[in-house]
DNA sequence: CCACAGTACCTGATACCGTCAGTCTCGTGA
DNA sequence: TCACGAGACTGACGGTATCAGGTACTGTGG
C-alpha cells in the first residue's frame, strides 16, 4: 500500500506531497486533527484499560473501527510512539514554564523530575504504555520515549557545552542515567506509596535530585563517609577488573 | 485450576504438598532437576531467538511440548520470573566472590555494577527478556527481576543499618534509582557502543560508580560547581514546588 | 458561467488470516 | 494407578482485505 518513494519507517505512514491536487490536499488538515484525536483515544483507552489495551477497544474509545486506526497509525508500536511523543511534547511545554525561572542545572533538573513524577503519578498506565517496549527487536529502537526525555534532561548540561564529541557523550550518557534513576524511584515510589515512611511526592523529589546531582549523601553518614573519601579520585583508570564476573550465561554453544 | 490452599502466585504452580504418598514422592528430584533443566532451555531458547520467543520454541529447545512447560511454570511471567530468578542466583554467586574482597560499599556498588553490565553485554536477549515487564497488571509486580538486584545493592548498605524503617526505606529507595541508573547507561551503551567516544565496559563501570555516588563529578566542571554548592543541604522540606507541573492528562474524566 | 462525469480521498463495518498463550484429551510406561 | 508426554483444540489479538457508501475537488462540454 505504501507506494510512496521514502522510507518513512516513524509513525507516519507516507504523506506524499508531490500532489498539489486539491482533492488531495483538502484532507490535510483533516488528517492532523483525526490523528490527534487518535492518539487522544488512545490515551484515554490506556488510562481507563490500563497498558494492555487492544486495539480493538482503543479504536471503541475513539469511536471508529480497528481500520481508522491502522489508516493513521503503521501497527502498534507506531501508536505507542505517537502517544510517547505526545506525552513528551506537554512535559517540554510544562517544563519550559518551569525552566524559564531555573536558573541553575540543578533547577531544572529538579523540574524534570517534578515532571516526571507528577505524570508517573497521574497516570500510571499511560506512563507504563509509554514506557514498556513493545517491539520485538528490544535493540535499537529501546525507549524512543525514554530516550526523548533523556534528552530533555541532557539539554541543559549540553548547552554549555562545546559540541566536542567526548564531552556530549558524557553528558548522554549521565542522562540516560539519570533517566533511569527517576525511573527506577519513580516505579519503587509508585509501589510503595502506601507504606510507612514512604515520601511524598515532593520528599522524593528532592531526594532525587540531591541523590543525583552528590551522590547519596544524607540518608546514611557512615557509609557515606567512607565512599566519598574513595569517591575523590575519579580517574576513568582506577583499577583493572578485580571481579571474576563468573560466566553468567551458560546457553550458548549454537 | 489452581486448586491448591496457598496462593503461590511465583512460577511454581501448586506442587501439592499434602501427599505424603510415596508414589508421588518418588517424582520430586525428577520435578527439581526438570524444573532446572527447563529453566535453562529457556535461556538458551531466549539467547538464540530473542525476547520474543514462543513458549512451542522453549518447549522445542527443551525437546518437549508445551504441557511440560506449563506443568512447571504457571504461565509465560512465572517461566520469566523462575529464569530471572536464575539470572539473579549466578549473579549472587559472582557477587558474592567479588564482595569477599571488597571492603568498602564502594567496591561492593562497584562489583555489583560490573557483573550486571557484563550479564548486559554477554546475552543481551536474556536480560531484556528477563527485565521487560510482562504481566498486564504491570503494577504490583514490577519488576521481580530489577528489584531482586536492587536488593543486592541495598544488601551492603541496610547491613550497616538498624532496623529502623525510616532509614532501610531510604537505602531501599537509593537502591532503585541506582539500579535503574545502571539499566539506563547499561542500554545506552548497549545500543552506542560502536559510536566514537563510546567507553569500554570498564571505564563505564568506574564511570557508573563514582556517578553514583558522588553525582555528575568530572564530566562538566563548570555545571559540576553549581551543582555542588547547592546540594549541600539535603534537607528534604528544601523549598516547596516552585514548579508549576501542568496537567500532564487530559483523558479521564470517565 | 454552469452542470456534469470522473476522480481522489475518507469512512466504517465486517470478514478474514496467522500466531500464540493456555487447555484438554488421550495414549504410554513404570 | 499415577505421572508423563504429544498433539489437537480454543480464544484472543494484531493486522489485512474488501466493500459499500460519502464528499469535495478537477476537468470538460454546453
Amino acid at each position: 500500500m505504501p507506494a510512496g518513494p521514502g522510507p518513512a519507517a516513524d509513525g507516519t505512514p507516507e504523506v506524499d506531497l508531490r500532489t498539489p491536487d486539491g482533492r488531495s490536499a483538502r484532507w490535510d488538515e483533516h488528517r492532523t486533527q483525526r490523528r490527534a484525536a487518535l492518539v487522544h483515544a488512545a490515551r484515554k483507552a490506556v488510562h481507563r484499560h490500563g497498558p494492555d489495551v487492544s486495539m480493538e477497544e482503543i479504536a471503541a474509545t475513539a469511536g471508529t473501527s480497528k481500520s481508522i486506526v491502522y489508516r493513521y497509525f503503521q501497527d502498534k508500536p507506531g501508536l505507542q510512539v505517537a502517544v510517547g511523543a505526545a506525552v513528551v511534547a506537554q512535559m517540554h511545554t510544562a517544563l519550559d514554564e518551569a525552566s524559564r525561572a531555573a536558573e541553575t542545572p540543578r533547577e531544572g533538573l529538579r523540574a524534570m523530575i517534578d515532571v516526571y513524577l507528577a505524570m508517573v503519578e497521574h497516570s500510571p498506565h499511560v506512563y507504563y504504555f509509554v514506557t514498556r517496549p513493545l517491539s520485538e527487536d528490544a535493540e535499537a529502537p529501546l525507549g524512543h520515549f525514554l530516550d526523548a526525555v533523556a534528552n530533555l534532561i541532557a539539554r541543559p548540561f549540553t548547552a554549555v557545552l562545546t559540541a566536542g564529541s567526548r564531552e556530549r557523550v558524557q553528558a548522554d550518557l549521565w542522562a540516560s542515567g539519570a533517566v533511569g534513576f527517576i525511573r527506577g524511584t519513580g516505579e519503587w515510589w509508585l509501589s510503595h506509596r502506601e507504606d510507612d515512611g514512604a515520601p511524598t511526592r515532593l520528599e522524593l523529589t528532592d531526594r532525587v535530585t540531591t541523590w543525583l546531582l552528590a551522590g547519596p549523601v544524607g540518608f546514611l553518614t557512615r557509609t557515606r563517609q567512607e565512599a566519598s573519601s574513595h569517591a575523590e579520585p575519579p580517574s576513568t583508570t582506577e583499577t583493572p577488573c578485580t571481579t571474576p564476573t563468573a560466566h553468567l550465561n551458560d546457553e550458548e554453544q549454537s
